[in-house]
DNA sequence: ATTTAATCCTACCTAAGTGGTAGGATTTAC
DNA sequence: GTAAATCCTACCACTTAGGTAGGATTAAAT
């Protein structure tokens, strides 16, 4: 699995962010039990989410979460990034500057690193704007069955 | 991580097959010492690869392994499959039938559909020649620098 | 027939990562 | 000053990853 349940809640809260903090701050217990998840464990989600300058946050009563810009302007890549580390699919390829010693050798290496981009290339190419609208053809393309109808 | 390293070595097993054992059986330990990677490891990793249909094996003295068919007829998507289990990027997608009961109204589940898509499409768009003979165009397609020169 | 070299099979092990939980300190609105 | 929220630091059970170990079985060569 190369995204975990950290990657998925923090889409999640976004998505919850866009939907529900249109004016305001929304809590982390409204949002834990709108999505039917752990508070706790989302407690330490959303802390990524704000280190990395997603978020505004207000401590103290009436306070929580909002988003830091509009939806259009997250893409998910970026989202799941700040949680996941990486979102290479081997550990083999480059990362950081650092490449694998047998790289000039290697013939699955261009495989694993054309994977990389294709990943990186569709996660890239899709918002927050379109996960919360909910834009079948962006997001499923040619295997939408429904984006015809 | 997606794909560890069972299935990275199952590939790399796969290609060494492919240009080595044109006429007769490679023995394990060769492959072993040729790619410089654990034996004792690999004889799991070819066994999954053997029991689906991949290779064809004679025990033995002078025994060893060779592809069953002709690299072309083999696509990366069913080699990393088969030592792999799944290859879904999250594990809340649809897996032999059994669907996540939020499915109806979960915003972000599309989304992970349209990843594990864009995945499956691109390891089945390629076979075992080309990650053999090393064709970077079919492989990193648009992000290939020296696929042009 | 015996040796040798290979696959096959079962069990085990350590370290790291996943998916949380627990408890309290701090901040701010009312 | 109190209630309600974020923030911060530990901890922990379970699973997976990445192997290792030892022997049983098979088949070719001598």
């Amino acid at each position: 699995m190369m995204v975990s349940t950290k990657g998925r809640y923090a889409l999640t809260v976004m998505v919850d962010l866009a939907k529900n903090a249109v004016d305001g701050y929304v809590s982390l217990a409204d949002i834990a039990e709108r999505e039917n998840l752990s508070m706790k464990y989302l407690e330490s989600i959303i802390s990524m989410l704000n280190k990395g300058g997603m978020l505004e946050s207000l401590r103290g009563k009436n306070g929580g979460y909002k988003l830091a810009r509009d939806p259009s302007e997250y893409t998910i890549n970026e989202i799941l990034l700040l949680t996941e580390g990486t979102l290479a699919p081997v550990n083999c390829i480059m990362q950081e500057g650092v490449e694998c010693e047998k790289a000039a050798t290697c013939s699955t290496l261009p495989l694993w690193a054309g994977l990389d981009g294709v990943i990186e290339n569709y996660l890239s190419g899709i918002t927050l704007e379109d996960v919360m609208s909910g834009n079948r053809k962006k997001m499923l393309g040619e295997y939408c069955q429904k984006c015809d109808s």
